[in-house]
DNA sequence: TATTGTTATACTCTATAACTATA
DNA sequence: TATAGTTATAGAGTATAACAATA
């Protein structure tokens, strides 16, 4: 029983809400995008898993099947995204961006990127060492999928 | 422009996601509790800073004074939070929790903490000391208050 | 006039339950 | 029967615009 496993459980509770509240103003007043975070998420992992499914997605983004098809529903009506039947198991989609969900998921991810990098300005490479190790050691805990 | 700090911000991007999902349903499941994630850190703003105005709250949740009038309204019906007149200018409010809020949020705040610190189990106490410090860099960054 | 907060309105996010179609 | 996805329903989160009350 580790009392700094405590200590960051506590700080994740905090600071997270924080960061996420600053990603979804950055990534809405995007030029190009205006775009909400849960859609930023699924166009970026359409574009690097196409063909996809959407249990696959929903999977990935750790939400119900219902929520994640009601996402894509309105991403479709945008015209970002295509589903397609797979010809293997027509109960199964496969979704691939358009040209224009294309164009918007790159501007939306480098403007808001751009955005975010200004804001640790402050920070010396050390300190921006530090967080990018911790990034990595988050990650395989949170991502559902990268623990396979 | 330090490439490291784009990676910074691409991680973030990435990562924290999966992390706010992963507190919200853990947030969702407690015995007592099932409460939102902005309504947890509403109560638990407050009892912190009891008697806080509005605007107050407001400017440490990053969110707008009508987003943040209706999630205290919720919170209010629900017999959690009240809000008293301030005597000393008429227009603001005072925020206070309830017992019951008090209640709600500390257990809450408990059991999403130990189901957090059990997903940090594989970690050594040197890769929670990175996280923890990284967290101690980000927190100034991206939380308004703390930059006063 | 400026500030504090609320109301009206409109969308999005998310879940559970019930359903359809395919395997 | 089991799996992939949708529809129905309901409630919370969030924003902008318009407003009321107080300073």
């Amino acid at each position: 029983m580790s009392k700094l496993r405590n200590t960051c459980a506590h700080e994740l509770m905090d600071i997270t809400p924080h960061i996420i509240q600053s990603i979804r103003v950055e990534m809405r007043r995007g030029r190009g995008s205006d775009i909400s975070v849960p859609q930023f998420r699924t166009l970026r992992f359409i574009q690097r898993h196409p063909d996809s499914s959407l249990s696959y997605l929903a999977e990935h983004l750790g939400l119900t099947l219902p929520s994640v098809s009601k996402l894509v529903d309105g991403l479709v009506k945008q015209k970002l995204l295509v589903r397609h039947e797979s010809s293997v198991d027509r109960r199964q989609l496969m979704l691939l961006l358009t040209r224009s969900g294309s164009s918007i998921v790159d501007s939306a991810r480098s403007e808001a990127q751009q955005n975010l990098a200004n804001k640790l300005n402050s920070l010396s490479e050390n300190e921006l060492k530090t967080i990018s190790e911790a990034m990595q050691l988050l990650r395989p805990i949170f991502d559902s999928q990268d623990k396979h």
